[in-house]
DNA sequence: AAGCCGCGTCAAGTTCGCGTCAAGACGGCG
DNA sequence: CGCCGTCTTGACGCGAACTTGACGCGGCTT
């Protein structure tokens, strides 16, 4: 999933835009300062930042010189200074794009997207490992003791969702609802069937399950902590 | 020297935008039509462009989709339509960034120089050998047992798309999305019949692919790894 | 203790997705 | 205007994947 860091003091930009990109299946985190921003640039690089400039500690371009001293990741600043000198500044500073406030959601979706597609920066690779059994959702790709085994596309929903929640229970009508879709939710039969084979391709003993673990009329859980 | 080709109907305009590039080192060419820009690329691959979207002949848009399907060069829409719509559809369509007359001509600079930076950082000379195929991507040819293999436009996407992503997998909606664009998200025919005439040029068994692997219900891969 | 409910298992039946082929539509070029 | 390469569209067969129903087991309730 692409990471996006978004940069603002106003929490009801900050809001809204996470809700958007949220919506879209992005990655959100936030910082409402430039301390902070580059606090998590540091600990987890995002694959795009949205970069305001007004901000109450260090001032956003400052904040994208140092990012630029160590990091080639596409910003884009959103900011509420129209003038073109800012623009100018900004963008030979390093940012990838520049958005005037008020802005559609559309569009500067769409910039993001423009920034995405060309670092070709998908998916940071979400990869488990619970003993001898490598999961990579992104991918696709399972790896038991060294060798491929394979899942099909509905049995990949199901430990996708799992696998995101790692350890928290997910409920059946969660579930059901996520990968068959509206009006399935009272179909439980389908997922003991599917978790059935599940447990067959990824347990050490399916008839004991340790990773993908039931709650009795409740739902299901996916435990990646193993010795 | 940087080569740009600005395609706008207003005589004008074309004028102010060379005068303005030519005074920093540019090297201009100018068309005032989708016709002669297309032929203009054909001849002399810019290293931007400056796209209007309202032109006599064919339609801006369109224009930009018949470049995409054959050319990555980057792409800056100029326009008077100042509807997030459009703007979104021109970013979706491949163009690298969007600004609505009028203009500041130092913020048109600076996203040149944003485009050029970029471009000009990359560039690793992107060729694949597998076996007794040689894929040579940017320069789109394609040798088999010593003799050159014709591939289509659609074809030469779809790999293309496939063999940036080396190993990795491609989801079908993604391709679809990239080579057709929005909308054609289900299409997934498309896929089968294309990746037939690919395999049937490029893979030794066709009917067993080795190279171009499908993963069912999900989408691609491509596997150059071979001994 | 008996019965019910939810879960896991299995096998049979059906659907779905992929690859293949061929016919038709489209568009560029002479 | 007609040709030719390319792309789209539909039909078909096959195999994998999914659905469906039956069954047994165990825990919980009454």
């Amino acid at each position: 999933m692409t990471f996006v860091l978004v940069v603002d003091d106003d929490p009801a930009i900050l809001r809204t835009l996470s809700i958007n990109l949220r919506a879209r299946e992005y990655d959100v985190e936030t910082a409402a300062d430039g301390r902070s921003a580059l606090q998590i640039v540091d600990e987890r690089m995002p694959d795009v930042i949205l970069l305001d400039l007004g901000l109450p500690d260090i001032d956003g371009i400052s904040v994208l010189k140092q990012l630029r001293s160590f990091a080639e990741v596409p910003v884009i600043v959103v900011s509420a200074r129209s003038d073109p000198d800012d623009k100018v500044e900004a963008l030979d500073l390093g940012a990838d794009d520049f958005i005037t406030k008020p802005f559609s959601i559309e569009e500067l979706l769409a910039r993001v997207r423009v920034t995405t597609r060309r670092t070709g920066a998908e998916e940071p690779a979400f990869v488990t490992v619970i003993g001898d059994v490598t999961l990579d959702v992104t991918e696709s790709r399972a790896i038991r003791d060294g060798e491929e085994v394979h899942l099909t596309p509905i049995e990949w929903k199901i430990v996708e969702i799992l696998a995101r929640r790692r350890g928290r229970l997910v409920r059946q009508s969660e579930l059901l609802h996520a990968v068959w879709g509206p009006g399935y939710e009272r179909q439980t039969n389908y997922l003991r069937v599917h978790l059935a084979s599940i447990r067959r391709k990824l347990e050490d003993d399916p008839s004991a399950p340790t990773i993908f673990v039931t709650e009795p009329g409740i739902g299901y859980r996916f435990l990646p902590d193993r010795a």
